[in-house]
DNA sequence: TCGTAAACGGAGTGAAAACTCCGTATTGTC
DNA sequence: GACAATACGGAGTTTTCACTCCGTTTACGA
């Protein structure tokens, strides 16, 4: 997954890289994306070089940032899938919403189609949405797309309030889910298709969002 | 509301005022709001001394557009009021989100609380929700602040999918307004208080979003 | 039509930030 | 303990971009 394709890392280096992520997590939370690789590199007490021996590019170090929270969603996902009676959706929209409320840093980045573990995860939501849908704790007109939505929508709150609030979120996403329980009458548009959101390139970036 | 205080301006420094506006709009949504004045004046058709000329800063032109969207805002908001039967606040929520599709540009600094309209549209839409619960449109435990984060919650959808297909949003919003009908259960979170929301200063960009 | 105040274009400037280079230091193996 | 191989720091380079300056042009009242 990562840019390291050969023989291990040696310690220090190893530490460095650790130190770097979490590093980038806290500088690009606290300035936005577009806080200064230089800043990382002190923040993380590393010299410039060592940043970029590491990352190529500070897209790659970006990019670094989004697949461990992209790992992280498809465990919860996995960790979701085993709860009983089809509360497994909810239980994985709060607890990727909480995680990724940790890491506001690199959110804009993160819901971008191109990357290969997003579409593990979609596959794993349609599960939890079938699953929730047997057990009638959504309504029967509810899609994965709309659940696509609803995490774009939750991004939104988050990098509007930043993520020290769990309260902000908690209460958008009770919201969301009360208009996903089973209800009389059908949304009043159609669900957006799958391909549609295929082909959303993440806009308001001009780069493609994985170097 | 705008930068000119004194003389009204001369034709031609009108016309080109208004093309660097409309080009603003569609270079940022193409780029996003790092997109460089360069663009933005080869866009225009005019000069960079014509665009400084006009507008003191970047920070000075991307904020006459969100002033005009917020203008919007609150314009829909008026006429919205005037909607009987207590379905102001959706129709408020349609329009609004119709409009800010249209001008995705300049979304990510639209609703940072420093401008003084955001406060006027926050009074009116708590009129419309008022009078939303009246008529038991909505939910009894449906507070100001959740409308807020709804409307976060729909830029994020915007930012996202780009403004182009008014498909996403609508569906969106369909769950959205589903979660407000009223309910017998109440959400199960607290809602966000006021002063909670006026606290955040939109974190994602270091400076502050009005210039 | 003429004069002047206002506006125009766009090359030039300075600062900021991504990225490189290389002499020095550290790790881990024999 | 010595010696490669690997990693380190941070000053220097290059590029990008916001903003300025000034000689030329245009609008418009008299």
């Amino acid at each position: 997954m990562l840019v390291e394709g050969d023989r291990p890392l040696r310690s220090d280096a190893a530490k460095n890289r650790e130190r770097l992520l979490r590093a980038a997590g806290q500088v690009f939370e606290a300035q936005g994306l577009e806080a200064s690789v230089a800043d990382v590199a002190r923040a993380a007490g590393v010299g410039m070089g060592t940043l970029y021996r590491r990352f190529p590019s500070k897209d790659a170090l970006i990019d670094a940032l989004v697949t461990g929270v992209l790992e992280a969603t498809v465990a919860m996902a996995e960790e979701a899938a085993e709860q009983p009676d089809g509360l497994g959706l909810e239980k994985f929209l709060a607890a990727s919403a909480s995680y990724e409320a940790e890491h506001v840093g690199c959110l804009p980045k993160v819901w971008c189609n191109d990357h290969e573990l997003i579409h593990v995860a979609r596959r794993l939501i349609a599960r939890l949405l079938a699953d929730a849908k047997v057990h009638h704790r959504v309504r029967e007109d509810l899609t994965t797309t709309d659940i696509t939505l609803a995490k774009w929508s939750i991004r939104g709150v988050l990098e509007t309030a930043g993520g020290t609030n769990p309260q902000i979120w908690q209460r958008h996403l009770d919201l969301l889910i009360a208009g996903m329980r089973p209800a009389g009458d059908k949304l009043p548009h159609r669900p957006v298709s799958q391909a549609q959101v295929d082909r959303i390139r993440y806009s308001s970036q001009a780069d493609p969002c994985v170097s």
